[in-house]
DNA sequence: ATGTCTCTACTATAGAGA
């Protein structure tokens, strides 16, 4: 089973990048964030013609999440539960989206950036962290087979950012924001691209400003967190680099993981 | 060197978010 996901910074910019790369990589699921449109106006004539079923979290202008997948599945939720009780504001924002797909829970998620709004706007990464936290913890209570995958808006550790890329104090890197990733992490989930390529630098992110490509400064920000016995099957797991040289490339790119 | 892309709103530039 391949299951990817990709912040594609407007689905309506980057139909044509994601069609392409549906018809070359031929994933099972695809994730995507940051669609920036209402589910009206999803292009999703062109995924439907490559057998894709199309199910859309939207949001006018901003956010917004959606799920491609050409195997059968259910949509199980399309709000984080939990974050409604803890941060209304964040939990009115369209950042997530569960399914069920082949016995397998997959979770599609836009986790706030944290660096606008002032304090109250980075309380609400936290809650959403929290919250996640949460969900991941109870569906390993179920033992569920799980994975989380999506824009975390994380970088783990000082490895997962280019020198430079990011200024002291940015939400992506504060301490509280990875001690939140670690907390889950360490309930058991396996990040898929550290644990396969340990060492290695791998970014998935790269600011449209100033070369960031071209000079290599990215950031390591799209994650895919396994629960223990779907880890146990994890056959690769790659962030898909060529889609940021393409021709008004989203700032991310698709980040692809196998399950045996 | 405040550098880029995308969205919306008092339709054409500026502000917000990333």
């Amino acid at each position: 089973m391949r299951i990817a996901t990709w912040n594609v910074n407007s689905i309506r910019q980057r139909e044509r990048h994601v069609a392409r790369w549906l018809e070359r990589v031929q994933p099972d699921v695809l994730f995507l964030q940051e669609i920036k449109c209402q589910e009206p106006d999803f292009p999703r004539a062109a995924f439907e013609a490559a057998g894709y079923r199309c199910e859309i979290v939207g949001q006018k202008s901003y956010n917004g999440v959606a799920v491609l997948a050409r195997v059968p599945f259910a949509v199980v939720h399309t709000t984080l539960p939990g974050l409604a009780e803890a941060h209304a504001d964040v939990a009115a924002q369209a950042r997530y989206i569960e399914i069920v797909a082949q016995g397998i829970t997959l979770i599609g998620i836009y986790l706030p950036n944290g660096n606008s709004g002032g304090e109250a706007g980075y309380a609400g990464k936290l809650a959403f962290m929290a919250a996640l936290r949460a969900r991941a913890a109870a569906l390993l209570a179920e033992d569920a087979d799980f994975a989380i995958l999506g824009d975390y808006n994380v970088a783990p550790t000082d490895a997962d950012y280019a020198k430079g890329a990011l200024s002291t104090g940015d939400a992506l890197i504060r301490p509280q924001t990875r001690a939140a990733y670690r907390a889950l992490v360490w309930l058991g989930l396996t990040d898929a691209i550290a644990a396969l390529h340990p060492g290695r630098v791998l970014y998935t992110f790269w600011d449209y400003q100033s070369a960031c490509f071209q000079r290599d400064c990215g950031l390591r920000i799209d994650h895919a967190l396994l629960s223990p016995k779907l880890a146990e099957r994890l056959v690769s797991a790659m962030p898909d680099r060529g889609e940021r040289g393409e021709e008004q490339p989203s700032d991310h790119v698709p980040v692809l993981v196998e399950i045996s």
